[in-house]
DNA sequence: ACCCATTTTGCATACGTATGAAAGGCATTG
DNA sequence: CAATGCCTTTCATACGTATGCAAAATGGGT
């Protein structure tokens, strides 16, 4: 019922070995004598005893926390995120503490400024983007930062991201290989890189045939909002006959309209190709054409660069780059024809 | 670069006031007079300072971390959960510190023993359970543990939970008076008290109309295992009309076998029933019957009851259980046809 | 102007641990 | 046997904050 704290101090008293010994014993990386080891592991054994990780934070300046914000975990990309990155960083002996930012984010900062409150050894942002006075704070007060699947101007901050522009033109390359000719593309959150890199790859990859974008709508990156954005793309008569839609989680919005609200056939009235590869893209009901983002890979950069900056000090930023991979599935219509679809 | 550390004793130096009086104004319920709490305000605001929780934590014994262990958050019951509950904490000050748990989850009693080095003030398990032997020295130390969505023999331990044998009797009692007869049941991993109560509950739904199971198979709440638990289901003449997937996220590995490999009509052919109520259940491509896990209400009585325990120190343990409410949509038939279907 | 009640302030200490410096132990060497 | 060096151990202190206690200051009432 009461708290039993056992210290240090109880078992260097039930060991019969000062404090400092215990500390020692329990410190990776110092040395003790095989006799004080056995005599302090039997009494920390017998009296439950485990070091206190704050108060070791306190003296060492390394809590072995770090931060986490994301935005919202509806797009199940991020829980994928959350997973690996948490246990990759159980490996290396971090734990993660997370933080939800509303998707308003102007609160980003003041999330922040509660997660350097915990004295953390680094923060990962995997949603909104914090203004560069506080990257400057953060910076400041050594803690690095890594951005996760966005980019912001600040070159000050590291960042992992795939290479959505890469991306969006291999997409605009696979629709116009399939004879599509009236392209939408339906738009995430525009304060977004991720969604300004794809649009601006798909575009290049339009122009490059001598197409534009056909019809553009804005979905948000919200399921509800992409509904809504493919029923207007598709209100008139002049429909596309293919879209692209920014990430996974809409485009499965998008096909749900598509096919039982409109009577459409997917692929064969209109293709439809994602971004992201999270798992619902290749359940047999979406079986969705898209790009896939390599998040272990991204994981392992990220903590890369994490476990760098905080052992050797921040130097310059780390932008990295990760080639996607486009996988194809049956969103799209086959190869073969090639002609004018009008 | 470096870290410039700012503590309590700078701001009292720029202040001219003593350290005590800069903890004070930062100790919400003590009292500082207009004229110093300003100076003090000014000084903090010119270096920045905000007060080191870690330190504040090993005086009042209080870490406002709250530890979740979740096992895998692929199904996406799991990331709502992970959301809302972060969220509500954070209204009540409190942060979370997330632990990935291996699905072998025999491993949890050494990642509780981490939570536990954090000092943490409470934990949520929100996967796997615990040895009793672990939850003894929980509760010695006097951290409360409150079990989501699952339950564990142990007496101490708090539980929050919808109902999961109501659950599964309103299922069957729904399909048999949908007509159906030959029900089948796809169970998840056979060690979860969830599985057990809604498989107990649905078992005493049919035996109520005189029915027995048609049919059993195991899915290990895996949407690859449910895949297969399906398609074994399904290989003889004699097949189920209906089937209850344990949760949800199998119930769309089951419909995706049923529609995509058998060719089978829902509900047409096979009624599906699942459990949560996740997103993609009320998505067109699956438009899926379920009951639905009230998670803000699961939420709110979780961070309840740490919130009382940590206040008034934990008394009996508090076994909450949340009625959840049938969904019905289109994965079942509709109700008018009621005879034999054979 | 004085006194008492009340609020405000500072001093000192404690929380649980890590770590540099000093002291002790032991064996090896000349 | 004394001297030297290395490995262990202890001592003392620091990390950044909260808080009981005593001292000081404030304010109100007569």
């Amino acid at each position: 019922m009461a708290n039993e704290k056992v210290t240090s101090n109880d078992v260097a008293r039930l060991a019969g070995v000062s404090q400092s010994a215990v500390s020692r014993y329990f410190t990776p990386g110092t040395s003790v004598s095989k006799k004080t080891a056995e005599k302090i592991r039997a009494a920390a054994e017998e009296l439950g005893y485990r070091p206190n990780v704050l108060a070791r934070s306190l003296i060492t300046g390394r809590s072995r926390i770090i931060g986490l914000v994301v935005a919202y975990l509806e797009n199940y990309f991020y829980p994928e995120v959350v997973e690996r990155l948490s246990k990759a960083l159980q490996d290396q002996g971090y734990h993660v503490l997370v933080f939800i930012s509303s998707i308003a984010s102007e609160n980003v900062d003041q999330i922040t400024q509660e997660i350097l409150d915990y004295q953390v050894d680094g923060i990962v942002l995997a949603s909104a983007n914090m203004s560069s006075e506080l990257a400057a704070r953060c910076h400041a007060s050594g803690v690095p930062i890594v951005l996760f699947n966005r980019l912001q101007d600040d070159e000050r901050l590291s960042a992992v991201t795939s290479d959505n522009r890469g991306g969006g033109r291999q997409l605009a390359e696979l629709l116009v290989s399939l004879g599509h000719r009236r392209c939408g593309y339906i738009a995430g959150f525009e304060g977004a890189s991720t969604q300004r890199d794809r649009e601006k790859g798909f575009r290049e990859g339009l122009e490059a045939a001598g197409l534009a974008l056909f019809a553009r709508e804005v979905g948000n990156f919200r399921y509800e909002e992409a509904q809504a954005a493919a029923r207007r793309m598709f209100a008139g008569s002049e429909r596309p006959d293919a879209v692209f839609v920014c990430n996974d989680h809409m485009a499965f919005a998008v096909m749900d309209v598509l096919r039982f609200e409109l009577g459409l056939r997917v692929p064969d009235d209109v293709s439809v190709v994602g971004f992201d590869d999270v798992p619902p893209a290749r359940w047999p009901a979406y079986d969705l054409t898209t790009i896939r983002q390599n998040v272990d890979h991204m994981v392992a950069e990220t903590v890369a660069t994490l476990m760098q900056s905080i052992k050797e000090g921040e130097g310059t930023a780390r932008r990295i780059t990760l080639d996607g991979a486009l996988v194809l599935r049956g969103s799209t219509r086959a190869k073969a024809q090639t002609g004018e679809t009008r």
